[in-house]
RNA sequence: UGCCCGAUGGUGUAACGGUAGCACAGCAGACUCUGGAUCUGUUUGUCAUGGUUCAAAUCCAUGUCGGGCAGCCA
């Protein structure tokens, strides 16, 4: 296959290879799969790989994939999860598989059809369609499993009246000690051959809330002996006196995990219900609760592959929560979090998360990924989209001693090498600059290309000056650099072709403007933070955040939240959200690649 | 010492019995009014041992190492 045709069929992997032999088979009329999180946190960057498999398969096939809350665990559930998990999915696929992102009628819960004669339930997807609540739109909204409780209980019921699942007393602690061990066989609950007519009662009765929590369970009747665990009885309902933010009091018996995904995927004709390794033992026990079903259409089929792990960050939920807790970042939207909304915020756009999480490829191989391979992708895409800009981060005052006196340039400077499509924008220039700080050095380095006593440098888009003087104040520290420029050296000038090694970006300090910038660098200091159950606050990165009021060029002023930003030979920067009118600030999303202090960190 | 899964350069992956390829990272160079970008070249790999075969990363066996599973979490 060639390389074009190979980019045309997107990417390959295992599981795609399996849908694509599905689909040559015709085995199910369209390809449906789904993004299931439980609305207990916020997404991180490792549901951006589930998402992009996900909905990357149903775009690549001509398929839907459904939205999901998979929320049957009342009390760790909340509304403003499920409003983060939306915004997150609409930003992460918004222009690339929107069209394939399945969503359902608001309030619609599952019908009951007809399918092959017997009775049936199914909840079909609206297809092409983003949540809008404005007039004249169908309000639509995402799947939600405990729309399903309905259903599911009916299920529950049938499994008890075909004698697979009973009512059983044990307590928790009891069920415990009743399953066993990985390599000792649990033993039948005492309960377990208990009347299908006195399940169904006791059933019943859970659900009118008449014992409760941990008084009863619903078991499905398994193997206590089975050598995989999840089959040895396992439970289907729990009592849980609780509300549920999406149905209410309603409720007082919940699903768990097991008996809900595999049913709601069934409701929902999902084919390819894909999920992460740990599930590969459950697995048989998804099979095992459709089978004895014996429902009419086909079944899903799951299927796991190795979640992300990315370096140097943490993506476990309770981890993230303590560091918003524990106010050691700014909240989930803190852009060196690797929430979804902290990644947004960073300025990263979604096409580059998606290139990254695509690029990583999937199998069931787990491994710690290369954030080089995550800062790439980042860069590559700003690279092409990015407006050039010029800002000074650290200034030091650079004078023009042979430059008039008050005169003002407005230069030309390009706005997007990379795409001509992008123009030419003016810049002022004048006698009163600020360059950076780190583009001077008293005593420099041979292969110091910038700026130093008695040498030259380039000014972008301006003139070649050459330092002629370096002003000190008492304490010995630089206070302002005076020089020559060469005045016919300007771009298009009678010096201009003049070789000079170095070019350093500037701005006209009589012009520029403020501009609070955040320096972000990763959070951490080690690959693993966790490795070895070490507590990754002891190596919490000290400089992950630094904050300096940037010198930058006027046209800033004008600066956009959707635009992305090139602040030229520093990195890329997004306007944060707090931006006010007058009071901008930016987030830095990723330096540019800095060969330089590679080559002094080699020399010290 | 139970069951399940996995192992390809430093990292992520491809090769589906027939030349171990790609990307990142690294290194060297070219070019450059961003030490950016781009371009060229390049170092490094099939966990081990047997077996099947004309031919094995691929199939089989054994071993080693790593991971998952004993929530009324998902």
């Amino acid at each position: 296959m060639s390389s074009e045709k190979k980019e045309a069929a997107g990417p390959s992997d295992f599981i795609r290879d399996i849908v694509a032999k599905h689909v040559a088979e015709r085995k199910y009329p369209q390809i449906h799969t789904r993004f299931p999180p439980e609305p207990n946190g916020y997404l991180h960057i490792g549901h951006a790989k589930s998402i992009c498999l996900n909905f990357g398969i149903a775009r690549e096939f001509g398929g839907i994939c459904n939205l999901r809350m998979d929320d049957t665990n009342p009390t760790k559930e909340e509304v403003e999860y499920v409003d983060s998990i939306q915004e997150d999915v609409n930003w992460l696929i918004a222009g690339w598989a929107d069209q394939n992102l399945g969503l359902k009628e608001k309030g619609k819960t599952p019908e009951m059809i007809a399918s092959n004669g017997t009775r049936d339930f199914y909840l079909k997807a609206s297809v092409g369609a983003v949540p809008k609540t404005g007039a004249g739109k169908t309000a639509v909204e995402p799947f939600y499993a405990s729309d399903y409780f309905d259903q599911l209980y009916e299920y529950a019921e049938e499994l008890i009246r075909k004698g697979k699942a009973y009512v059983c007393d044990l307590t928790p602690k009891e069920t415990d000690e009743y399953r066993g061990a990985p390599d000792r066989p649990g033993k039948d609950s005492p309960w377990r051959n208990r009347s299908t007519e006195e399940c169904l009662d006791l059933f019943r009765r859970m659900r009118e809330g008449e014992f409760p929590d941990g008084a009863r369970s619903l078991r499905a009747k398994i193997d206590m002996a089975s050598p995989n665990i999840w089959l040895r009885d396992p439970l289907l309902y729990r009592i849980r006196h609780a509300e549920h933010h999406h149905t209410g009091p309603k409720w007082r018996i919940y699903p768990l995990y097991d008996f809900a995904h595999c049913l709601s995927d069934y409701l929902e004709g999902i084919t390819h219900s894909i999920c992460t390794l740990e599930f590969e033992v459950h697995r048989a026990l998804y099979d095992w609760i459709l089978e004895n079903l014996e429902l009419p259409r086909p079944l899903p089929k799951q299927y796991e592959f190795a979640k992300l792990i990315p370096g140097y960050m943490i993506v476990s939920k309770r981890k993230l929560i303590q560091l918003v807790n524990e106010k050691i970042v700014a909240g989930w939207d803190d852009p060196r979090l690797p929430t979804i909304s902290g990644i947004r915020r960073r300025g990263v756009p979604a096409s580059a998360l998606r290139k990254f999480a695509m690029g990583v490829g999937v199998t069931k191989y787990i491994s710690v990924t290369d954030i080089a391979l995550y800062e790439h992708a980042i860069r590559e895409e700003l690279n092409k989209i990015a407006q050039r800009r010029l800002a000074v981060l650290r200034p030091i005052k650079v004078v023009i001693t042979n430059y008039p006196a008050g005169q003002v340039e407005e230069l030309d400077a390009v706005n997007n090498p990379e795409d001509d499509a992008a123009g030419k924008r003016k810049v002022p220039f004048s006698g009163e600059l600020f360059i950076e700080r780190d583009d001077f050095m008293e005593n420099a380095a041979p292969k110091f290309f910038r700026l130093r006593p008695g040498g030259e440098v380039r000014l972008k888009y301006a003139y070649i000056i050459k330092c002629e003087e370096v002003v000190k104040d008492e304490g010995g520290r630089i206070v302002e650099l005076r020089c020559r420029a060469d005045l016919d050296s300007k771009t298009g000038g009678a010096t201009a072709n003049r070789k000079i090694k170095g070019t350093i970006h500037w701005v006209s300090a009589a012009h520029a403007i403020d501009a609070e910038a955040r320096l972000y660098d990763r959070l951490f200091t080690e690959v693993e933070p966790e490795k070895d159950g070490r507590d990754f606050k002891a190596v919490l990165n000290p400089h992950s955040l630094e904050v300096v009021t940037a010198k930058c060029e006027p046209g800033l002023r004008g600066a956009t939240a959707e635009e992305r930003y090139q602040f030229e030979r520093l990195g890329y920067f997004a306007l944060d959200k707090e931006s006010a009118q007058g009071k901008l600030a930016f987030n830095r999303t990723i330096t540019l690649k800095d060969t330089w202090a590679k080559e002094s960190v080699k020399k010290a």
